[in-house]
Parts: structure tokens; C-alpha cells; sequence
DNA sequence: CAAGATACTATACAAATGTAGATTATATAG
DNA sequence: CTATATAATCTACATTTGTATAGTATCTTG
């Protein structure tokens, strides 16, 4: 997504980063739902008729620009290179997404009462495939022998983000290190079992 | 939610279905996105401005309508009394769902492509708060020791409904029996330490 | 069953939406 | 730099949205 934005005309990045900012500029006083076509036009000083030549409708534009936070988020918090320890991997991975989105988290919450796909739903089918990708290093694999790679991704994506999205929406139930220590009690050890 | 809506008024129960069942009648022909209040209200048979009583817009209708589903789903699928048995109990809630939804296969993808939160994502709010109820019992925490029942709730909740989505919006990539099986893996299991 | 409450309908209207066609401005390739 | 392609603007219009107000039908309570 973010190559095939780099082949784009310089007149179309330009219209679509005003809208973007326009968007997320609205958002820290409004709910999206209060939002208006023309109101984000007027703000991104963008013709009308422009934004219906990118976007069908603000939803759209929405997504849009969720897109693009996920990746930010991805390209961060994802540990880059080969994995060595799963375990490891995991845990720092989920505490940078914690940290990523708790530093957005006006937005973060703006998002998630739009009633469009949250930020960290979306979010899951991207940490999912590219959980899958770094699951399918033979390095990993030996600590979940005979399952599925993608299942297994899934699985560790799926419960991850829901602890992230719960951790986030609820007013802080828990510590952040607690929620770490408690995550790392259901993730793979390294060829050895569950310690105590 | 649902007992709340027994103490409507006659008149308005009345409404509000007819209001649901023309949205899913009108989500087997058109994208969620294409329908307008005017379309619902015209197969309904329910004036515009009734509608504008009961929902700021059609997505508050679309969620009212998923939250019924939900509610359904929940009450049909989760095993209901003690837990004797929690991997069992996940496997049997986890095959329950998947059937429920492969059963509404055409309305379950109408509203994931409607941008809208989809099924699944609701779900796991739901579904995390039953678990969390039936989680706190004694029975269970055994098999999970020193560790906080809402986070074991989120944690699983999360992976499921994660791995559920997948396997319904996929073109069913894995057999379902293999998918109960890959995710019995992740289960604690009963007294004992991970098998092999 | 009658009275009062309240939900539905009807009409009207201002604002927003989504689109079509013509014109102007700007980016890119040669 | 120039020609060409194409994106942005402008205008106009039919449709939809959301709301206000008044009248009609229906439910519920006593």
C-alpha cells in the first residue's frame, strides 16, 4: 500500500495528506460521526469534488487513514531480523504497540467511537500477516511443532490485540508491566516447558 | 439489552423489527455502504422520520441489529452450568460459533465488507465478558494460576473470535476439524503440563 | 372501556451528499 | 521547455439526510 502511494501524482499525495490532517485535526474536537464531507473539505481546503475523486465517502477517508497509522505502527513496533526467542519477540512487540497507541490515544479513542473498524481490529489482520510471515522462520517453528503457522499467528495476533484494545479502552485496570507478565504466561517458552 | 426491550411499547418492538428485517433482507442484494434510510424505510414500510426516532442513522441501526445477533449467539453457543473441563469448554464454545456463523455466512460477510464494526469484533466484547464470568470460577482458575481471570478472558476471547474470523472470511484454507485441533494446542491443559 | 400518554404519520425545509460536465492548473515524459 | 495527460476546481442539479411541527392512530393504565 505505501509503495503503490509513492507512484501516485504529486497532486494526489498532496490532497490526500490535507484531507488526512484535515481528519485527524477534526477529531480531537469532534466525534466522527459529527463529522461532515464539506467540514473536512473546508479545513483541508480541498474542492468537494476532489474528495469524491479519492474517497466515495468519509468512512472511506477514514480507513484511509488508519491504513496508514497501522503501517507506522507495524514498521515500528514489529522487532525487525530473525527471531531467536519468541518469547522475547512477543512481549516486546506487544509493549510497543501498547506504547504506539497509548501515545495516540486521543485519536486511538476517537477511533474506536466512530463505530468504524477500530484501529485495533484493522490492526489485527495486518500484525496477523506479518506475524505469519516471521512464524514461518524455521527458527520459531520448533516451539510450536505440528500447528499451523498461520493459526498460530492468528491465535497470537488475535489475543494480543484484544489485550492491547481492552487494556487501552478500560481505564487502566491493570498495570502495564502486570498485563506483560500475565501475556508471557501463555506465550511458547523455548524448548523448555511452562516455568513457574 | 434484550430484557430492557421487552418493556418497549408494542408499537415499537413492532417497528424496530420491521426496520432489522428489512436490513437484512436489503444486505442479501446491496452492500451495506449503497443501502440508504430511505431504501430501509421503503421495505420496512415505516416512515423516515419514525426511523430517525428510534436510530441517529443507519449505522446505529446496523449495530442494534448485530447486537441481537450477538446476544443469540452468545446464549446458543457458549456451554452453559460449571466448568469441569476448560479445554473442552473452549472447544466446544469455539466449534459452536463457527457453526452459528457459517449458518448467517451471507449476512456475517455483508457486514464485514460494511466497514462497520464487523460481528466478530463485537463479539469479542461479549464474548470476553461471558468468559470473564465463567473464568472467575474456582474450577477454572485452578488451571491458570496467579493469573488476572479478565486478562485470561481477553487473551482467549481475542484468539478465538481471531482465528473464528479468519477461518470464515478465508476460502476455508483449513478443514475446520484441523483448526479445532490446532487451537486445542493453546488450551491449558487440566492439571498438566502442555502435551506434545 | 374511557382517558391520557405516546408512538406513528404527514408535510415541509435547510443542509449535506453524490455526481456530471466544462474549465483551469499542474505534473511528468520526451 | 513544451506538449500532453491528468488532477483540481467550478457550477449546477437531483437525491438523501436530519429535524421541526402538527395531526392521527394505538397502546396502556385505572
Amino acid at each position: 500500500m505505501n509503495e503503490s502511494e509513492s507512484h501516485l501524482d504529486l497532486r494526489q499525495r498532496k490532497t490526500r495528506k490535507l484531507l488526512v490532517d484535515a481528519l485527524i485535526s477534526l477529531l480531537q474536537q469532534k466525534p466522527f460521526s459529527q463529522l461532515s464531507v464539506t467540514d473536512i473539505c473546508q479545513t483541508a481546503m480541498v474542492h468537494r469534488t476532489t474528495f469524491y475523486a479519492h474517497f466515495s465517502d468519509k468512512q472511506e477517508l477514514l480507513h484511509y487513514m488508519l491504513h496508514q497509522l497501522e503501517q507506522e505502527c507495524i514498521d515500528t513496533c514489529l522487532p525487525q531480523g530473525t527471531i531467536t526467542n519468541p518469547r522475547e519477540y512477543f512481549l516486546i512487540a506487544t509493549e510497543r504497540v501498547l506504547d504506539f497507541l497509548s501515545a495516540r490515544h486521543t485519536l486511538y479513542k476517537a477511533c474506536v467511537d466512530s463505530g468504524a473498524s477500530t484501529a485495533a481490529h484493522m490492526l489485527e489482520d495486518y500484525a496477523a500477516q506479518e506475524l505469519y510471515q516471521r512464524i514461518s522462520q524455521p527458527q520459531f517453528q520448533k516451539t510450536v511443532p505440528h500447528i499451523h503457522p498461520e493459526i498460530a499467528a492468528r491465535f497470537y495476533a488475535g489475543a494480543m490485540l484484544s489485550l492491547i484494545r481492552w487494556w487501552l479502552s478500560s481505564d487502566v485496570p491493570v498495570t502495564k508491566e502486570l498485563l506483560l507478565q500475565n501475556f508471557s504466561y501463555f506465550l511458547p517458552s523455548y524448548e523448555t516447558q511452562m516455568e513457574e
